[in-house]
Order: structure tokens, then C-alpha cells, then sequence
DNA sequence: CTAGTCGGTGTTTTT
DNA sequence: CACCGACTAG
């Protein structure tokens, strides 16, 4: 098939940027890929071209990506555009590969053969069980910093035995927590995300043998979105290249909006010095958007520091500019949202085509309420998976523990639900009586068969029970097994049971989610069923698929069949793109997020929005409110910095703000947009969720809605304050001699004052 | 031991 | 406002 004839085929829809990447001889090289100039075609063409022409063997490439869903893609359009399927090649996720490594080299690298993976949310389970364990307060201690704190030691690759400095009394007791943590996980047998990574690392990096193997092994290692690598990844990289091999690193410093996971952007710096000879191309001509929304990008962009640089173009047309509305509330805004998507929906766009994207999930309560109203269908990406749901997980703690009994994250789940008879008094004494006997739960439970006195018969039928599945278990289907552990261990009929109860608390409505919750043990099963790894490298289909369902969480939430607008926060929109997309709520505070405006670090929200606004190919909507509800509470925010800094003439204003406006002010205002439905719009006061009419109430003045006096002070606004100190206002409430001021004081915390007593001095 | 009520808290997400 | 975790009554 690899006839030169047929070569053509490989590089003929491509730029001449992009075909000197695809075709390039095999030196390092750093694609600087802005958005939407064809990065995953790039990468997938350069995997086809080595296989196709450079003759390459598909087994001498790894090819690594963050996302699962970038890992299909991937594999698919290199097997669509060779015509054939490339079995031996590794694709997969960071995870996916270090996973598949330490299942191969389970000896080597020191684990027991049967590990699990534990997830965040059993990781954070356990923690907070050491922490208690260790006798640490745990409103000083909370679980998740602390698990934060191990994950990113382990991305920093640092072990417990490795801080030489143990002064500090805070790190002394975190470096306690992670010792046990550490401990408790290699006993039995569980494996935690970073620990995939970090453990996959030191195998190459400790095991000349696997070091040389894997060496010798990838001529090419390829990497997407690598921007997003944190230093573990980085290192693990590197190893894996070693003097060898070949990088091909694909990649754009202004999309690194992943920094506070521990992805470092200099990693794109890094590379230039530490992989001799780099060869860097830039792909800067952009297929996706108008030449307006691409000077939109292009100007903000521009404000950050320290970019590797790089300016997208198009010869495409100007096309239709941003339209920017200055919604009065969050909900004029979402009706705002909606009205446009109707109107395009009368055109030529289907559902899919349109997005709204927002900076945090809790904005989309208020979309959907009026996309709910307005008729129009949606889906809203995020939120719970298939295999983080609470059902589900139940049921795979069953299927841990009767898989690996010593498994405690899952002999302590599994007891809780369905409940056994047994609580946490008897579970703290189980507890102290593992720790002393230096074993699992289950072993010290069957070690003393009268240690629970009265309660000790309720264990041991749990205990018994889950013998007796395990037996049962024995040499069945993978399916089989799922369901034999589904209705065995009492969850089917405990699920039941809440599905009639609350089918008679709320008369029938509200057992949607009960019967949702039974569904979703079917599916699990079918999961089992349909769950079938070609003999992934010779392990047990039990262990292959409670990884399956910890690597990959599955969908997340909605039916995906359906014509739906689509819903997501900026961060999922990476690397989607629409023709039409809505950014909602650019207000400083809420993006740029609150946090990042009192570290003073916008250059990480500005990609994000520089990710938003490069999403959309032709038509792009930013919309704001004057006043929004947040944590219950009506605040009067400011626009986001980040508009002014869109170049003005890109920008046409369907609402031009003039301070803050009373609903009853904004008839007619405009040529666009909703005029006539001010009237509608409630204000504070409440009132918006239960009722059955809507926005019936007046419209009223809201807190200050007349020019407020707040002696010049503004949100955001450093101020000083004689006892408290240093300080940012949060927000303003109230008018005249009631007027209150809230202020996060550095040092004093949160504060509440009187304006007119409080005697701030603006800094 | 479990099921209800109170109070504190509150980005972004993958694996 | 809405969720989650801790506490208290059965």
C-alpha cells in the first residue's frame, strides 16, 4: 500500500507549514500550534507518514495524549487514513501508558500483580482515614489539601523518604500523612493516579533492563496538548526518549490553562534547551475562525508576558463582529443567550453548532432554567460520570473486595452500603485492631471473631457473604461476575428500596433519580458485558476492568444522541470548536476568577479566554451582568477587564452599558436584543426558582441601583483598615448610612463593615 | 446504628 | 442558593 503514488494522499490537503512538519526528517521538533490550525491533523499525519513512507514500524511508536477522547480520535484517523488498523502502535492517555508499563512490569517495579487504581475520590477517602488515624485535627487537616499535597509531591517526584528538611511543623505532619498514605497503599495493593505516573517513571528511570527495552523499543515518541505536561511527564518523557529516539511535541503555550494542576507551560522552554538540535515550526495560519475573532484573540493574547509568539491569520473573511451585551442579571442574560440561539436556530444552524461556554459549572443552573423555558434542548458536559457515580462505585467496591480482600477503601464501602448492621464505632475498633495487627481489615476481622462482641455475628455475615461471591465468582463471564456481585451483596435491593420510598415521598416524580440509580446497575453490567480487551498483555479481566473504569470515567452525563446546544465551562471546550459560541458572565471576580484577581495572576484566565473566544468559527457573543447572584447573595460586579483588552473595533455592543440600569430603563435600548421584554426580569428579593408564573414581579430598584456612593471605593479594590490591616473589598450592600462593605482582610479574614465606620483608605 | 437537621462552604478537570 | 459533612434524636 505504500506505493509513492500513494503518498500523496498523506500530504496533499496540507499547508506547507504543516507539510514540513509532517514530512520533516527525524530531528527533535516543536510544533507551536495556535488554535485551529490543524495540531491533531498535524500529529496524525506524521504518525501516517513515518508508518506510510518512512516505513517505520507501528510498534517503535508511542504516541501520548491527556485525554482518552483524544486517544480514540487519534488512533481512528490514523488507522482511517492508512486504511488499515494499527494494532501494535501505542496511542493512549499519560495514564493509559504508564498503566499498560507497570501491568507489563508488575515485578520490576515493585507492585503486586493484582494493584488497583484507586481514583480521586477513593484517594481522598483514605487520606482522610490517615489523617484521622494520625490524630490530626481534621478542620486544621482537611482531606483535600492534604491529598493535594501528595499528589503534587508525587508530580514533583518526590517520595515520603525524600524531604531531608523536615523543619517546618506544617510539612513535617503533611510528610507523616503521606509516609502512612504511602504505606497503606503499597500493602494493599492500590495505585493512585500520580503514583501511576511517578511509578512508571522510576521503573524506566531505575530498571536499566525496562529503561533499555522501552529505549529501543520507540524511535518516536509523539505528544499532543504538550503545554499541559507536568514535571513528572516531562521527565518521563526525556527517559523515554533518551539519546535515541525522536520527539515530536505538539503544542501551545497560550492554551496552557492547566496551571494550578501542576502543568508547567516552561516545559515548551525546557524542551528547547534540553533536546539538542530542536527543530521548532509554527503553524499560524487558522481554518477555523474569522478574521475578526481572530484579531479578538489576537489582541488579548497579547497582553501576556513570556509568550513563545506567534500571530494566528486567515485569508477567510471578516465575518460578523463579537456581539457584546451588558445583561442587567444573570437571568437577562441567559434570556439574552436564548433569544439568539433562536434566532439562529431559524437559520441554517442546527443545535449542536451552538455553545455556551462559562467560567464555573455553578452558571449553568441559570441557562438551563431559561433553555428549560425557551424549549430549546440541551446538554450539559460535566458534572458526575458513569463509572464516579455513587451507584456504580458501590457496586465495584463489591467487586474489589471480593476480587482482593485486603482492598480497605473497598471492605469499608462495601460495609456502609448496603448497610451491614455494622457502624463506625465497630469500624473504629476493626480499625485499631488492623492497625495493631499490621494487617487489612479483613484480616483482623477474621482474626477475632468475638472483637465486635454483640455486633461481631453482623460481620461475619458480611464477611461470609462476600466469601460466598467470590466463590460463586469463580471461572464465570465477567458479566456474570457484575451481576452475581450486583444482586449477591444486597445493593440491587437496597436501591429498590429507595426507588419505592421516595416514589412515595414525592409521588412518583422524584424517584426519577432512584430508578435512574437501578438503571445504572444494569448498565454496569452490560459495561462487564460489552467490556473485552484484546488479551491485555495476559490480565485477568477483573483487574482489566476496574482500570478500565478508573482510567476512563466514562461519558459525562446526558444522552449524547439527541440535537442539543451544548453547555461546558471553558476549560471542556478545549479543543472543541462551534460555529456559534456564547461566552457568559466576563465579570472580574467571576472571570477572571475572584482567586486569580487577588493573586494578581490574569495571565492564565486571559488563555482561557483567549481558548473561549478562539472556539468559535464564525459568530461569537460575550455577554456580562451588572448584578449577579453568587452564593445567594446579589453582587454588583464590574465588567471583566479582559472585554477592554478585545480590540474595540471587533467589538459591537448590542447593549451599551451606562451604569447600572433599572429593567424598566432598557425598553427599546438598542436595536437588538429583547428590549421589550425588560419588564419581565425580576431583581433581588428572590422569588426566581419555586414559583409556577416567572418573571412576574415589578421590576424594582436593586441595592444601589441608583448611583451608588460608595465614597469611590470599588470592587476589587485594595483598601487599608486600622485594626484589620491590608485588605480587597469583596462586595457592597446596602445604600447611604446602611451601606456595608465586605472585605477579605489579609491577615484579619473575611469582614463585614459599615461603610461609614469603617474609615478605608484606599491604597 | 440510622435517618433527619443544622451550619459551613463555595473555580477550573483528567486520569 | 445549594451542596456536603458533622451532629443529634430515635
Amino acid at each position: 500500500m505504500n506505493d509513492l503514488a500513494e503518498v500523496g494522499h498523506l500530504v496533499r490537503q496540507l499547508n506547507d507549514a504543516q507539510k514540513e512538519a509532517v514530512t520533516a526528517p527525524p530531528d527533535h521538533r516543536l510544533v507551536l500550534a495556535g488554535a485551529g490550525s490543524g495540531k491533531t491533523r498535524v500529529l496524525v499525519h506524521r504518525i501516517a507518514w513515518l508508518i506510510g513512507v518512512e516505513r517505520v514500524s507501528p510498534l517503535s511508536i508511542l504516541a501520548v495524549t491527556f485525554t482518552n477522547k483524544a486517544a480514540n480520535e487519534m488512533r481512528g484517523r490514523i488507522e482511517q487514513l492508512l486504511a488499515m488498523p494499527v494494532r501494535q502502535l501505542w496511542v493512549g492517555t499519560f495514564h493509559g501508558i504508564a498503566h499498560r508499563m507497570l501491568r507489563l512490569h508488575w515485578k520490576e517495579a515493585r507492585l503486586r500483580q493484582d494493584f488497583q487504581i484507586l481514583d480521586s475520590d477513593d484517594q481522598q477517602r483514605l487520606v482522610k482515614r490517615i489523617i484521622k488515624q494520625l490524630d490530626l485535627p481534621d478542620d486544621q487537616w482537611p482531606a483535600k489539601m492534604v491529598t493535594n499535597w501528595i499528589n503534587s509531591q508525587k508530580e514533583e517526584g518526590r517520595r515520603p523518604g525524600s524531604f531531608d528538611d523536615m523543619g517546618d511543623f506544617t510539612q513535617r505532619a503533611l510528610v507523616r500523612v503521606y509516609t502512612a498514605y504511602h504505606s497503606t497503599c503499597e500493602a494493599q495493593g492500590l495505585v493512585d493516579f500520580a503514583e501511576l505516573l511517578l511509578r512508571a517513571y522510576e521503573l524506566c528511570r531505575d530498571h536499566a533492563e525496562v529503561q533499555a527495552h522501552y529505549r529501543r523499543k520507540f524511535r518516536h515518541v509523539l505528544v499532543d496538548e504538550f503545554q499541559d505536561t507536568n514535571t513528572l511527564q516531562y521527565l518521563w518523557l526525556k527517559l523515554l526518549v533518551g539519546d535515541q529516539g525522536v520527539l515530536f511535541a505538539v503544542g501551545d503555550d497560550d492554551q496552557s490553562v492547566y496551571g494550578w494542576r501542576g502543568a508547567k507551560v516552561e516545559n515548551m522552554i525546557k524542551l528547547q534547551r534540553e533536546f539538542a538540535g530542536l527543530e521548532i515550526v509554527r503553524l499560524e495560519q487558522n481554518y477555523r475562525s474569522t478574521g475578526t475573532i481572530l484579531k479578538a484573540a489576537n489582541g488579548l493574547i497579547e497582553r501576556n508576558t513570556g509568550r513563545l509568539g506567534k500571530n494566528l491569520w486567515t485569508d477567510g473573511s471578516d465575518g460578523a463582529p463579537i456581539q457584546l451585551y451588558a445583561a442587567f442579571n444573570e437571568y437577562d442574560e441567559a434570556e439574552f443567550v436564548v433569544q439568539r440561539i433562536k434566532d439562529h436556530l431559524n437559520g441554517p444552524c442546527r443545535h449542536a453548532d451552538l455553545a455556551v461556554l462559562y467560567r464555573s459549572n455553578a452558571q449553568s443552573r441559570v441557562m438551563e432554567e431559561m433553555l428549560i423555558r425557551g424549549r430549546v434542548p440541551y446538554r450539559i458536559y460535566g458534572g458526575l460520570r458513569f463509572f464516579e457515580r455513587m451507584e456504580v462505585k458501590d457496586a465495584l467496591a463489591w467487586l474489589r473486595l471480593v476480587h482482593n480482600r485486603d482492598d480497605d477503601v473497598s471492605f469499608e464501602r462495601a460495609l456502609a452500603t448496603p448497610p451491614q448492621g455494622v457502624g463506625a464505632t465497630s469500624l473504629d475498633k476493626l480499625r485499631a485492631a488492623a492497625r495493631d495487627g499490621g494487617g487489612s481489615l479483613w484480616a483482623a476481622a477474621r482474626r477475632d471473631p468475638t472483637l465486635l462482641g454483640r455486633t461481631s455475628a453482623k460481620l461475619h455475615q458480611f464477611l461470609d457473604k462476600v466469601d460466598r461471591l467470590a466463590d460463586q465468582a469463580r471461572e464465570q463471564p465477567l458479566a456474570q461476575v457484575m451481576d452475581l456481585v450486583i444482586n449477591g451483596s444486597g445493593l440491587r435491593e437496597h436501591y429498590q428500596k429507595g426507588a419505592a420510598t421516595e416514589a412515595r415521598a414525592s409521588r412518583g416524580a422524584g424517584s426519577d433519580q432512584a430508578e435512574a440509580r437501578l438503571e445504572n446497575l444494569d448498565e454496569l453490567v452490560s459495561a462487564a458485558r460489552s467490556f473485552e480487551k484484546p488479551d491485555e498483555d495476559g490480565v485477568e479481566p477483573v483487574s482489566a476492568f476496574l482500570a478500565h473504569a478508573a482510567l476512563e470515567a466514562g461519558e459525562g452525563q446526558a444522552t449524547a444522541g439527541e440535537d442539543s446546544v451544548q453547555l461546558m465551562t471553558l476549560h471542556s471546550a478545549k479543543g472543541l470548536e462551534f460555529p456559534v459560541v456564547f461566552i457568559v458572565g466576563l465579570e472580574n471576580g467571576l472571570f477572571p476568577s475572584m482567586r486569580a484577581v487577588e493573586e494578581g495572576n490574569l495571565e492564565e484566565e486571559r488563555r482561557l479566554c483567549y481558548v473561549g473566544i478562539t472556539r468559535a468559527r464564525q459568530q461569537l457573543y460575550l455577554s456580562y451582568a451588572e448584578v449577579r447572584r453568587i452564593h445567594g447573595v446579589e453582587q454588583i460586579g464590574m465588567p471583566s477587564p479582559f472585554i477592554k483588552e478585545i480590540p474595540s473595533d471587533c467589538l459591537m455592543e448590542t447593549r451599551p452599558r451606562a451604569g447600572l440600569l433599572r429593567p424598566s430603563s432598557f425598553g427599546g435600548a438598542g436595536s437588538a436584543g429583547g428590549g421589550s421584554n425588560a419588564s419581565r426580569y425580576g431583581s433581588g428579593g428572590g422569588g426566581y426558582g419555586g414559583g409556577t408564573g416567572g418573571y412576574t414581579a415589578p421590576p424594582r430598584r436593586i441595592h444601589g441601583a441608583s448611583t451608588p456612593d460608595y465614597g469611590g471605593l470599588k470592587l476589587g479594590q485594595r483598601v487599608s483598615h486600622a485594626k484589620f490591616g491590608e485588605g480587597v473589598i469583596l462586595s457592597f450592600e446596602g445604600e447611604g448610612e446602611r451601606a456595608q462593605v465586605e472585605i477579605r482582610f489579609r491577615d484579619a479574614g473575611n469582614k463585614r463593615l459599615l461603610l461609614g465606620l469603617a474609615k478605608l483608605q484606599p491604597l
